[in-house]
DNA sequence: ACCGTCATGTAATCGGTTACATGATTCT
DNA sequence: AGAATCATGTAACCGATTACATGACGGT
């Protein structure tokens, strides 16, 4: 074991899933991020079948395969595993996001502002309506975790509701 | 020429630092996406000189290498560029980014709120009186698509300011 | 029994990151 | 003249994306 790996927030992303569900198919990943975390930080499903295998190979978890039928890979923490989780959690990070927002990214090249925000602006909306549906449903059964990230989507989705309603609606003809 | 590639966003950032700058070396548009670009899209340096040869391997760039000194490489736009960039620009993006925020992933996994809140926070302030800085100073001779981005910068970095120090002060002990 | 979709996985490619390396300038 | 920093570039590695492929299962 142990092969040296660097990683990545993808490894933790993994980590941090099987520590939850306690044993995992990369299947089973797949579905958790769909639901809650995909929101903001989505992932390939391929990588989910090939991250857990460089997580194993290095120590990280351990690999149990069924015998029969779907011949599915079932994972687990190992103690290590768990060891690089948690110290990575308990470590608090200094950097900031960039925004890398690709309808932005064409507004600063010089793409037309209302045409953009005619698309952005419903997008966002229909992202919102969704997780406020998100929040109203879960209500309190929600981990503190997942219910602050959700609070953040949920700002976010309403500070670029503003900012782009605004560009759509700044030097409006007379 | 034109071996077929794929184009991603940071061909785009290549292209259009080029379209504003006529000609350019890689350094040159290091030193051009450090001071605003930079904040919201950030570049490996190495990136900008295998992307922009890349691109000139596809035609959309012409190399031209100084014969003495320093032999740089400097590089224009090809008609082929020139319309590719516009095309791009031209088509509205319905695509939403997410946060992909390192600092909000480990509240996901069940970081400390406080703790991380409290290396977020200055952080955050800094950030934005940097974006303030800027906003004041380069005033109204900032194009309109910087303008907006950095705008859209300012907005940001004031709800995450709010976010993480609400984080920080919830539930208080009396 | 068949068909469509869900589930599961691997292979190849490629962009992006990291690391290395050296040539110019500038400052003391 | 030497040191430090700026400028310029290349090479290697690796994670991430894309594409391909097939097996199971549920419904009709």
């Amino acid at each position: 074991m142990s092969s040296e790996i660097r990683l990545t927030p993808t490894s933790y992303i993994v980590l941090g899933l099987i520590e939850a569900a306690g044993e995992a198919t990369p299947y089973d990943l797949k579905q958790m991020t769909a639901a809650s975390l995909g929101n903001f930080w989505s992932l390939q499903h391929a990588q989910l079948y090939t991250e857990p295998e460089r997580l194993a190979k290095a120590g990280y978890l351990k690999e149990r395969r069924e015998k029969g039928g779907r011949r599915r890979k079932h994972y687990k923490l190992t103690k290590s595993g768990g060891q690089a989780l948690s110290a990575w959690r308990k470590e608090p990070t200094v950097e900031l996001t960039e925004l890398r927002d690709l309808a932005l990214l064409k507004i600063f090249f010089g793409a037309d502002p209302k045409a953009m925000a005619a698309v952005q602006v419903p997008a966002h909306e229909a992202k919102l309506a969704e997780y406020e549906e998100l929040r109203d449903r879960a209500a309190d059964d929600l981990p503190p975790g997942p219910s602050a990230t959700l609070a953040a989507g949920l700002e976010a989705e309403r500070i670029w509701i503003d900012f782009w309603l605004r560009l759509r609606d700044e030097d409006e003809p007379a």
